[in-house]
DNA sequence: CAGTGGTCTAGACCACGTG
DNA sequence: ACGTGGTCTAGACCACTGC
């Protein structure tokens, strides 16, 4: 495992293109996590193991798991090692579930899902999801209920090529958050999202399944996630019914 | 400058409350820009006068330093040194500012003030603010146009007590962020806000104000800004229309 | 040129988790 | 007892800035 060295890695001369060695470090981990090298659970190398893989200081190691740590790409725990992150996990739930009740702790939303089939795209989905119009999509609509109450409305759109057995049944059976299933059943880790957020005024038909009445203001969420290098795998539109829920945000 | 350094912070015995020494040098430095001992815009000392001040060594001081950056209360420049974040910067504006036209630039938005005056708290406003029901408050009115087109409406609850000489003839002539007009005349650094997000309908007076129809859906902002130490030092409530318009959001 | 932060190394000891 | 990540040090060289 000596050939894994970045070329020209050393403290003597230059690398084609400059970019500091720990940079190097982490881009070559973050391609060992997109090969599924290691898997999200998983337990990565050590610090130590890593350094003598690439024939660098343990520091340099040190600073580029630092950065992925920080990027929530890797888990470290002391004392048993670093771990790849996972969507499986209570701590890191919360992280893309903004939508929270005003009062309590966020008990934990049920979903049920009113739809699940293939479809194609339409150009302002396709460019969004850097597709071309007309190929393949899988489509979903599911209901966030809190309480008993239905608060959340979502219309899932993702690339079929890559979501190609997603069926009705296996989302029914399934408990748990939706990207953990993505991750596990298909591969591909949400690592980052981008979201628009308005105010907008219910339809007949989703008023119906919120429960109030058609015209009343909803929050609506329009959001693109990506996995590693950027790439978008996910378009989701959510309606939030916002009388005794809000959409939390920190600004720092 | 030797006896700064804090107690027990050598590499033999141990700190009364266990805490790393880059931890007690980062609350040491905060410390120091909570005092004023550096103001907003200066350049702090160098790390190596700081290794000498608190017998720490560089790379100690260099993550304590790398922390408060992190954190956006300084900045580094390379070649130059660390400078104590302010917000006269096109750099820090739109951290806090996430309402943006859907197309093209985020062009400047123009702040018109309608309202300024003392008031008293209400319980709600005093319980965010950490202060008692009937404590003296400036509130604000303020309408944010963009291009032309009245977009946000502000309302603004600042303790009376920091704030007591902010007046509408002030708030006229001053140009830009309203967060650096406190850090500047106040003394006051806003460094980290929560937000409440949800989606209401135009009351009568609102519609009026932001030429939309009663009734129609706005976006609600819920803001709560802290200084140093977690202490809250401004409410905000602001109302925008989201037809041409959306609120930014990245989750990482 | 001198001074700053940025990178990198090598080695020490500490705290935590597991056997 | 051992291996992991966490902290700390000392010193080297690089890159950027300004005189």
């Amino acid at each position: 495992m000596i050939d894994d060295r970045p070329a020209d890695a050393g403290r003597t001369g230059r690398p084609a293109v400059f970019s500091p060695l720990y940079q190097q470090i982490k881009d070559l981990l973050v391609q060992g996590l997109e090969r599924g090298e290691w898997k999200p659970g998983e337990l990565i190398p050590s610090e130590i193991e890593l350094a003598a893989r690439f024939q660098v200081s343990q520091g340099t190691v040190r600073k580029a798991v630092d950065e992925l740590a920080t990027e929530h790409l890797v888990v470290r725990r002391q004392g048993k090692g670093t771990f790849v992150a996972t969507h499986h996990e209570a701590r890191a739930q919360y992280r893309f579930l903004r939508v929270v009740p005003d009062e309590g702790e966020p008990l934990p939303a049920v979903s049920r899902f009113l739809e699940c089939r293939r479809t194609r795209a339409t150009a302002d989905i396709a460019r969004l999801l850097d597709l071309r119009t007309g190929d393949p999509l899988v489509y979903l609509r599911r209901l966030l209920t809190f309480d008993g109450t239905p608060i959340v409305l979502d219309d899932i759109w993702l690339p079929g090529a890559t979501f190609k057995g997603l069926s009705a049944e296996r989302l029914a059976e399934y408990k748990g958050p939706l990207y953990g299933l993505f991750e596990t059943e298909f591969g591909t880790r949400m690592i980052r999202a981008e979201e628009r957020i308005r105010a907008v005024a219910a339809e007949a038909d989703v008023a119906r399944l919120l429960q109030i009445a058609p015209g009343a203001p909803l929050l609506l969420v329009e959001r693109v996630s990506y996995t590693y290098g950027e790439r978008p795998v996910e378009v989701r539109r959510g309606l939030s019914v916002t009388t005794r829920h809000h959409y939390r945000n920190t600004l720092t």
